[in-house]
DNA sequence: TGTACATCAGTGAACGCGCGTTCACTGATGTAC
DNA sequence: TGTACATCAGTGAACGCGCGTTCACTGATGTAC
């Protein structure tokens, strides 16, 4: 086993980053070490720095790639523009590796933790989240930014506490009130 | 240096857990080394092991704290029994160490990363939060189960992005929501 | 009340472990002629 | 196109570090008489 190609090469780090983005999402990226990274790729220790600096500057990737992902499957999802359908995607029931970047990256980020660089990677795919949805919600902003909030927020209560029955109950109330939207931005504008 | 008293000893055990809160709550449980817990009472490291079984022990014991405090101040701060009193109170600048458990706390009981009697307590305090919130509030359960979750979901994402400013304004836009909660609540029942 | 001994809270060094990162090495790939 | 050499992707052991936990030890406190 001697050097790979340049193409190969090229493979292979995407691999390290498909693989870091199921990994990091699943478990957050505390808890995933570098070299489990890379037992997933196939490859061994090593070779890591060959294609990162340092671990962060593939968290930093991973961000903008979970992120660019998130954004394309809800899209994809909610082509009728309307919150229930946002909402119900939001909270499928997703494989670990699909979990929500903004629930599974912010222990990472929270506070002075990391370095400056990956909290505006999470900053800037935050950002972008949000405002996708509030683009293709009709309803008031305000109560669009709360139905939003109130997404996340349930959604971080049901993952840490096991889906607890006050936690779905939650999830219930939300997808009622985005129905609720829905319905009010139909007969506004038929 | 030698024997403490009975006496001497049950103050050092209640200090451990006085530290052990502002610790976890500020920087997460996860970033605190039992070590450090130690050092901020004034102690060693090697005490800890008189009073606790090990540190997911003093982590069950912590969460039941900072839960029982953060449900006496919020008690405390919103006497009135308004939406609009509790949101204001949650979202007040608060120092590191009066960081919201639910947040605070998340990561470590995130999925199956730590023992069950752990993420039990996660869940009873939680439960014991909303069920005081939910208690309170006399407008409907839809908006007000909404309005929970989204105060801890635009929280999250504040402490995440380091209160960027579309953070704040899902702040803004929430404590509108029980502004406007409020009003309906005094209309219909004067 | 005083004395002799047992207890055990607290000390601080040591242990084992997993982590992020480094490094000497290998050999297939890339390049110069 | 073929040959000789340089490059460098990937290997896997090793390094330094911080962590949770253990342990032999100290000496003031507690207890038995």
């Amino acid at each position: 086993m001697g050097r790979s190609s340049y193409a190969q090469a090229a493979k292979n780090r995407e691999k390290i980053l498909e693989s870091a983005n199921d990994l990091f999402r699943a478990r957050g990226v505390d808890n995933v070490s570098v070299a489990e990274v890379m037992a997933a790729t196939g490859m061994t220790t090593g070779g890591f720095y060959k294609h990162f600096e340092s671990k962060d500057a593939l968290v930093r990737e991973t961000f903008d790639l979970s992120f660019q992902k998130a954004l394309a499957a809800w899209r994809k999802a909610s082509a009728g523009r309307q919150a229930a359908e946002m909402v119900n995607h939001y909270f499928q029931k997703k494989p670990p590796e699909r979990a929500c970047p903004l629930i599974a990256y912010a222990p990472h980020v929270r506070l002075e933790a990391s370095d400056e660089q990956t909290v505006e990677a999470y900053r800037r795919g935050a950002e972008g989240l949000l405002a996708q949805f509030l683009d293709r919600l009709p309803a008031s902003d305000r109560r669009t930014q709360v139905l939003f909030a109130a997404m996340v927020g349930a959604n971080l209560l049901a993952e840490a506490t096991g889906d607890a029955q006050w936690a779905r109950s939650l999830k219930d109330a939300i997808r009622d009130e985005a129905a609720m939207l829905t319905r009010e931005a139909e007969s506004a504008a038929p």
